[in-house]
DNA sequence: ATTACTAGTAGACGAGTAA
DNA sequence: TTTACTCGTCTACTAGTAA
């Protein structure tokens, strides 16, 4: 099911799911980076497995997606969307660390900051909030750097550079705020929080103070 | 890219998303129905990908799954989003053809009515009006095929037999009604559709009359 | 142009087994 | 128990080529 399942999608791509579409073992082969030989065996084992009816004309094939063929699409896009629909919203755990630490000084630098008023609608205090995520949730910091985010460019101000680094839009108790994360971090458990307002002032934060943050895929 | 994906979906499907989750190659091995030594190649192409991360610990390694195994994932998934996403709603265009044929006759019949009343919600009018799909649009039926419809049991009657139908919910001009497709059918290129209204006289329809049919994906 | 055969090679797989 | 090596087999691929 598995094995064909490339060609099949490619198919589907290209509008086999409605009609019949035209499409040689050469050209199949070529958006699939396979051999003419390889993708003419495909559509012949597709075809065995009924995933497919095809019109072989004098010129060019014509091939439609059966039912079947349908079907089995379908299973492996519900494993893909038990994969990722729950996703949209990602909630990590954490607690309030001190917040000036040297991520906070190196966002709060006027380069990023022009670039986050643009990026995310709204100028942002000049600030961060520190948060240490939970150890079960550190994992979950992958999944919002496979989110859409907003890229904010890099810059160099004193001789120094500072990377490109990405806004990830997020609510704490209802509150729109952004995560930032460089661009090219590696193991971290802590997050950098942007927000229109001086959220530990606003939510009357104390270092230690539980907290819930919730990253909003863009999308 | 393609080739470990159904492994990488896998680890996915059993958590190894958001955090690192405990699975031997055996284990691995036993869900895609390959050898312990094939799932443990698999892992080690994974590494080599960086797709995943791993903890070798002395009794049970543990996997999890990195942002560019994320990523990967979601490439594929957004071909099946193109593919399907546009597919909840799927429209027939066709033309209103003689009501009371052949088709007609076997849905009336009262095993399946008392059936639709239960699977749909309503009473369905004792009649069904059959629509000519257009050349161009008799492809969706297979993709409507696909959807998750409502199972309508065969029965006996008289001698005669009558085999499963499916029910797919469906609107005409915002009316609640539903395409009604044997189980076991070839090629047709008209359906019947019941409704608890009378849908020829509700909207004044004759022979030959242009229709629109928006068949709903009821998951 | 096409599709798809045959033949030779590269790669995937599982059994046996070591650590 | 684990993981993962080697090795024989069998499948999958591409080049050449026929129709």
């Amino acid at each position: 099911m598995s094995k064909y399942s490339s060609s099949l999608r490619e198919l589907a791509l290209l509008g086999a799911i409605d009609d019949y579409i035209s499409i040689s073992s050469r050209e199949l082969g070529d958006a699939l980076e396979m051999s003419q030989q390889t993708a003419s065996k495909k559509i012949l084992e597709l075809l065995e497995e009924k995933l497919i009816t095809r019109d072989l004309g004098a010129r060019k094939q014509r091939i439609k997606i059966t039912s079947k063929g349908i079907e089995d699409m379908k299973k492996e896009y519900n494993q893909y969307r038990k994969i990722f629909e729950m996703t949209d919203i990602v909630t990590l755990h954490g607690s309030v660390s001190s917040g000036m630490g040297e991520g906070g000084y190196y966002i709060c630098q006027n380069g990023y900051m022009k670039q986050f008023e643009s990026e995310l609608g709204f100028a942002p205090f000049q600030g961060t909030l520190n948060i240490q995520i939970d150890q079960e949730d550190v994992g979950r910091l992958d999944l919002i750097r496979s989110m859409e985010g907003h890229l904010i460019k890099g810059f160099s101000s004193n001789g120094r550079s500072f990377g490109n680094v990405i806004a990830y839009k997020a609510k704490i108790r209802n509150i729109d705020c952004a995560i930032v994360i460089p661009e090219r971090s590696h193991y971290m458990d802590t997050v950098e929080v942007i927000c229109q307002y001086h959220l530990r002032r606003t939510l009357s934060l104390e270092d230690g103070d539980r907290i819930e943050l919730k990253a909003i895929c863009s999308e």
